[in-house]
RNA sequence: CGGGGCGUAGCGCAGUCUGGUUUAGCGCGCUUGCCUUGGGAGCAAGAGGUCGGUGGUUCAAAUCCACUCGCCCCGACCA
């Protein structure tokens, strides 16, 4: 491809409402622009891109044994009120009439459509298991959409589903897929870990999410420095708390403590630390009020809360829930005396001398001892954040260090939360109609691309790994005035192309520097320049652009050298960098 | 959805508080010519704007008022 008949615009001032850096690139080198909040176009570079990430989805995909095929996008209600998601999902669904007044939306994801394919044509055990994917644009209409490609509330998703007979053999794609994703992320050049996930409103009770360690990533992961655990921090497993203080006396006193509301104020007030304060929360959980139990110096983790109750809707009690609950204002509640459910954290198991609400304006009672005064507790659960620094839990022998990441693809095993509600169900062997076990897996394939800048980049723009590239070889024609120049890169270019080399020629009549700035911004791998200087030296002039320097190969050369770096280019990042171990 | 900010040429901005000497400017980019050629050169001449929209106040509105649409940031939310 020739610049000079390319569409090519780039831009010298960084975009004041772009946040991280690969928004900022992406928009100064030309490859995206925005038409509404989050929503872009692809310009023809960044296309290239996107199209090769895509063609390492599907090679491992169909190695991995996936079928493809492509579902529409604009979807009837219908479905989506069969699942319950019609009202369940909420506004970031895209909902919209025809004109004969029916309800449709914008597909956010297919769950319900391709669960209603497989029940049609797949009757029988002998039809399973089965993995169907697509890539294909997705929307969901985001609250806030930013950073460019990473956050957008249109883009391209390859999403893949599976249905199976049992649960082992759901379990078992479960792991091919995710395999499968390790050798795409691996490919693509990224360093990143899978971690385990919750299940947020897609639903089921496994998941691992693939996350590229980049500071401008969005979630928060904890990993264990020893062993190969990681997990999103709404899901990482707390270590177990060891109190041992003594009891004060053989009963708990009352305290007054004025108008002291908070963790702090009462702590102050008192002249404790927070660990020996128990924070009593009223949540509403599927519209019943429960109390969950906190030390002082922990938060509750309202992931793991639903995971264990199992609730689907979970928030905090409003200030008139608290009173009417409790009997006293928003900031004295406590578990002695309540009339609600309770459920504790490990934190507070066994602790003495403690601090708690005591259902009464301005006051707490004190030389709490859990075990004898807290009898109704009904149950203790891992329900706090884990904390960076604390131990492993798995190994026992690492602590947790904290990495933010770019979530570049989930896989979920679904069980049979669509297949049942859908009766998407088979036959099995002994004539009984059993539902589908399903499991379901995601890839950002705009994000992936958004998140290898992140990683891959300096102060000059970005540095693509080679398999995902938009051009392998980037040609230079510095001095189109010089005859011997224009000759030698025509020629270079054309011998390129019919060796099937991608090769973006930029014959721009412009000056070394605007050449060598825009090389570096795009970040095409290999820069081969021809111009005067190099002509004297008796060749071309070769860098690569993840290093330094730059070296002249002779004109005889030329093409075997370029093809050797370009294989090896390819190698650097075939092994992969990343994954866990 | 709560809080804050911003809409002026393709991009980045000044002008708005204090309405009128501004024919609405500046930088980048774009067009033409000269010149220059190893890290975003220089000179000269140009093209390009219903000042987000609607309504109002006024002799007069980019500027004041009301409504409205859009965009960005923080938070809540989110495969």
């Amino acid at each position: 491809m020739k610049v000079s008949k390319y569409l090519f615009h780039t831009y010298k001032e960084i975009p004041s409402d772009a946040q991280v850096i690969s928004h900022q690139l992406m928009i100064r080198a030309g490859m995206i622009k925005k038409i509404a909040a989050g929503i872009y176009t692809y310009m023809p570079i960044l296309l290239r891109t996107i199209r090769k990430i895509e063609r390492i989805v599907r090679e491992e995909l169909n190695r991995a044994g996936a079928i493809e095929l492509l579902m529409p996008m604009v979807l009837p209600a219908e479905l989506w009120i069969e699942s319950g998601r019609w009202n369940y999902y909420g506004v970031e669904l895209l909902r919209f009439k025809d004109r004969k007044n029916a309800d449709f939306c914008l597909g956010p994801t297919h769950e319900e459509i391709i669960t209603d394919i497989v029940r049609q044509e797949l009757k029988s055990y002998k039809d399973l298991p089965i993995n169907l994917y697509q890539i294909q644009t997705k929307f969901r209409d985001e609250a806030r959409p930013r950073f460019g490609l990473m956050r957008g509330r249109e883009f391209i998703m390859k999403d893949a589903y599976s249905f199976h007979t049992d649960e082992e053999d759901a379990k078992r794609e479960y792991k091919n897929m995710y395999d499968a994703y390790t050798r795409i992320f691996k490919r693509c050049g990224l360093r990143f870990r899978a971690v385990s996930a919750a299940t947020g409103n897609i639903g089921g009770t496994l998941s691992h999410e693939f996350q590229v360690l980049a500071e401008s990533g969005e979630d928060e992961i904890l990993a264990c420095n020893k062993c190969d655990y990681a997990a999103n921090v709404e899901m990482a497993i707390s270590s177990s708390i060891i109190n041992n203080y003594e009891d004060k006396g053989d009963r708990f006193i009352e305290v007054n403590t004025p108008n002291r509301k908070t963790v702090e104020d009462v702590t102050a007030f008192l002249g404790i630390g927070a660990n020996r304060l128990i924070k009593t929360l009223i949540y509403i959980c599927d519209n019943k009020p429960v109390a969950l139990l906190v030390r002082g110096d922990y938060d509750v983790n309202e992931a793991k809360v639903k995971a264990i109750f199992k609730c689907e809707e979970l928030r905090l009690a409003n200030d008139a829930e608290v009173e009417s609950i409790t009997g006293s204002p928003v900031g004295f509640a406590g578990p002695i005396g309540l009339n609600v459910d309770i459920y504790a954290d490990n934190s507070i198991q066994g602790l003495k001398g403690a601090v708690v609400g005591a259902n009464r304006a301005d006051t707490h009672f004190k030389d709490v001892n859990v075990e004898r005064d807290l009898k109704n507790i009904k149950a203790f659960y891992d329900i706090r954040f884990a904390k960076v620094g604390e131990r492993c839990p798995l190994c026992n022998r690492g602590v947790y260090e904290r990495y933010r990441g770019i979530e570049v693809g989930q896989v979920f095993y679904l069980g049979t939360k669509y297949s049942s509600k859908m009766k998407a169900e088979f036959l099995d062997r002994d004539g009984s109609k059993k539902p589908m076990i399903m499991g379901c897996y995601g890839i950002g394939i705009g994000r992936t691309a958004a998140a290898a800048i992140e990683q891959n980049h300096d102060e000059n723009g970005i540095i693509w790994p080679m398999p995902i590239a938009p051009f392998e070889v980037h040609l230079l024609g510095i001095g189109t005035d010089i005859e011997e120049v224009v000759r030698r890169c025509d020629l270079l270019y054309k011998e390129l192309l019919d060796l099937g080399v991608e090769v973006l020629y930029d014959d721009r009549d412009e000056r070394p520097g605007v050449l060598f700035k825009d090389a570096d911004l795009i970040g095409i791998p290999i820069r081969v320049s021809i111009s005067k200087k190099s002509i004297e030296k008796g060749g071309v002039e070769v860098k690569l652009r993840r290093e330094k320097n730059s070296f002249i190969v002779p004109f005889d050369k030329v093409l075997s050298e370029i093809k050797n770096l370009i294989d090896s280019e390819y190698k650097f990042y075939k092994g992969g960098v990343g994954g866990n171990k």
